[in-house]
DNA sequence: TTTTGTACGACTCATTCGATCGGAGATCAT
DNA sequence: ATGATCTCCGATCGAATGAGTCGTACAAAA
């Protein structure tokens, strides 16, 4: 379950590699074509450079055309998160359908819905889960997030 | 993205409906069959069906054939969690293919695959959150969880 | 101007998910 | 005890989302 789509996977690759090829140093940059990420991480070259065109409009990434072309990256590896690339390739985050919606809601269940609440807060948690990490930190190895609950806290449990 | 099936979001509703006439206590217990869930919520009874046959299957609830017959929780509410909920309907969480995966691994990035090592501790976080909220906690109304990360702490970011 | 490579749109194919149908088993009423 | 009714249950069908492909247009370096 919860498993994100093929282009999210092939644009998280995409932009890991290219911002490899930076250092975070404009100077040294090097501007890397779709056809070398293909290869290197055996993709469909149609398929990335969709992926790549998305991501580009997005400002994630930065374009340049004709021979020797390519791209770079569009934002300091610290300021690129996950969710931002993620809602770049998938759309916004939604569990369900009726996750941010505006009057036009067609979902027959809301009325008696009992499960929109809660799992609002999950999805809530997950975004800042998922906003908290950055490409930055996907390339170094360490140790990036923690995670505390209080739900299951107890309180008199009586069995 | 990351939305999870309609399967889902009608278990979730059932098992709620379910725990309600239940209150916990074994004496007062009421059960329910899947007509009266469906007409309550609007869901198709055959789909609702399905997905009930599946969490009994799973030792979420227990079924009863016959007339008089229908569901009741198999568990304390404080014992089902969400991911216990989806992983029985949606099977085992996994952002990507290879996340769990045996020997036979047919992914052809996994040599040069850069992405794995930070994913799968997004997976294990999401986890944790899905497995520290049970059904008691959807129930009240209450707030439940919290989350802190370290992954965007300050440490000199220069823009 | 020619060549090379990216950008962009429309299209096809496959897989998953939503939804449906008919049969088997169990319990209550007679 | 037996029938009738109501439910659970497995297998099947159709629709929608997503993965992947093809062809054209545009921009920059040689």
């Amino acid at each position: 379950m919860l498993k994100l789509s093929k282009k999210a996977d092939y644009g998280l690759m995409a932009l890991q590699h290219i911002a490899s090829n930076q250092y975070g140093d404009v100077a040294r940059a090097r501007v890397v074509n779709t056809k070398e990420i293909a290869e290197e991480y055996h993709i469909p070259v149609e398929l990335l450079a969709k992926v790549l065109q998305t991501m580009a409009r997005s400002g994630l990434i930065d374009s340049h055309n004709g021979p020797k072309g390519g791209y770079l990256l569009g934002k300091n590896p610290r300021e690129i998160t996950i969710a931002q690339v993620l809602e770049s390739l998938e759309g916004p985050l939604g569990l369900m359908d009726c996750s941010h919606e505006k009057e036009s809601d067609t979902c027959m269940q809301r009325e008696h819905c009992n499960i929109r609440t809660p799992l609002l807060k999950i999805q809530s948690s997950i975004y800042q889960l998922l906003n908290s990490m950055t490409l930055q930190d996907m390339m170094g190895g360490t140790p990036l997030i923690t995670i505390q609950s209080v739900a299951t806290e107890q309180q008199g449990v009586e069995r």
